[in-house]
DNA sequence: ATTGCTGAATGG
């Protein structure tokens, strides 16, 4: 144990600018997979080359199925679904029903800023992957690595975390983790970095929601550190083969960090072993809004991870995504939503303006 | 080709 995390210092030490792995494919993942929730017109090339009289129809799904079986099948929530859920549930519903609408310049602006802090600290390296399982190995190196960082450099950013919340398989990325100066405590904080289009102060709407998506990720990078990580409902979860073989790519990429894995459990065994070594985050929990123009920052708001508030928050947007209830419109103090939702028109909170006398 | 499907976040 001790060789593998002098290894991993090693490595990590010597990568100056620590190495990520930007995750692209090249080509559709292998035909059969289970992917295509929604098997819709896609060339699915699959072996059998006719379709006789009676072919294995695609199971029709069943109406009244809730949002988490029909969207996110066999896979983990993001915790900007989350988020998003908490902003409007009608909104988050209109995007799952019609898709995402057109990315605005702001979002356009705050992902270049962010790409931009990124590269402060950390060498993206492009690698092809061409599975489920390749593209976990490379989420969990890219945590060895980004874990490794913080405690040696004492900051990294976008972290790739998952887990497991109230029940749900979770994902997410950390924007970034800082360690506090000197030795004034061994426990990393979490801060999120917002950028704005114009120089007024977040509303209270906006800064509920960024804190609920810090505490998302306070709890999922507490889980981790704390080896809860449950392996086997992973696998089974995720439906993946542990003993899947990593292609030269990705094996190259992992020996660039001076480790050495065939398969996906091996990748899992570095995981663990770097889990055990890290810290719990700090309960104070930082969001940072700065002006998109100059970067200027406009508020530094500082607060706790309130566990039984976040609890409730979870189970809430759960119940909408399990479909124990319809979706809920925003309160009437927050309508001021509605003039930035692309699908207001159509959404029947404005039901009146539609129809006249 | 920044968003789609099948990356998670981007802002309000």
């Amino acid at each position: 144990m001790a060789l593998i995390e002098a290894a991993l210092s090693a490595a990590v030490a010597a990568a100056r600018p620590v190495l990520s792995a930007a995750a692209r494919r090249a080509a559709p993942l292998s035909c059969c997979a289970s992917y295509s929730a929604a098997a819709s017109s896609s060339s699915f090339s699959c072996g059998s080359g006719d379709i006789e009289d009676s072919p294995p129809l695609p199971i029709p799904t069943p109406r009244g199925q809730s949002l988490l079986a029909r969207f996110r099948g066999r896979r983990a929530l993001a915790v900007t679904d989350i988020t998003a859920t908490e902003w409007c549930e009608k909104q988050m519903e209109f995007v799952l029903e019609h898709g995402r609408p057109e990315r605005t310049q702001a979002m356009k602006a705050g992902s270049e800023r962010h790409a931009q802090l990124e590269q402060e600290v950390i060498e993206r390296v492009d690698v092809t992957i061409r599975s489920a399982e390749e593209m976990w190995a490379v989420k969990f190196m890219n945590f060895i690595v980004g874990a490794n960082q913080l405690m040696l450099e004492g900051i990294t950013r976008e972290l790739p975390v998952f887990g497991v919340i109230e029940g749900s398989w979770m994902i997410g990325v950390i924007d970034e983790l800082q360690m506090p100066p000197d030795g004034v405590s061994l426990h990393p904080i979490l801060v999120d970095t917002k950028t704005r289009y114009k120089p007024t102060p977040p509303s209270e709407a906006q800064k509920r929601n960024g804190r609920l998506q810090l505490m998302c990720y306070k709890y999922l990078w507490d889980n981790l550190i704390g080896e809860k990580f449950p392996a086997e409902n992973f696998f089974s979860y995720f439906d993946l083969d542990p003993n899947y073989l990593l292609s030269d790519d990705i094996k190259q990429f992992i020996r660039l960090l001076g480790l050495d894995a065939k398969t996906l459990e091996d990748v899992l065994k570095y995981f663990k072993v770097t889990c055990h070594t890290l810290p719990r985050s700090q309960e104070q929990l930082l969001l940072r809004y700065e002006l998109q123009a100059d970067h200027s920052l406009l508020e530094e708001y500082l607060f706790s991870y309130d566990a039984s508030w976040f609890k409730d928050q979870i189970q809430e947007v759960l119940s909408f995504w399990q479909g124990a209830r319809d979706a809920k419109f925003v309160s009437e103090e927050e309508r001021w939503k509605c003039s930035f939702c692309k699908f207001a028109n159509n959404c029947p909170i404005n039901a009146s303006s539609s129809r006249c006398c």
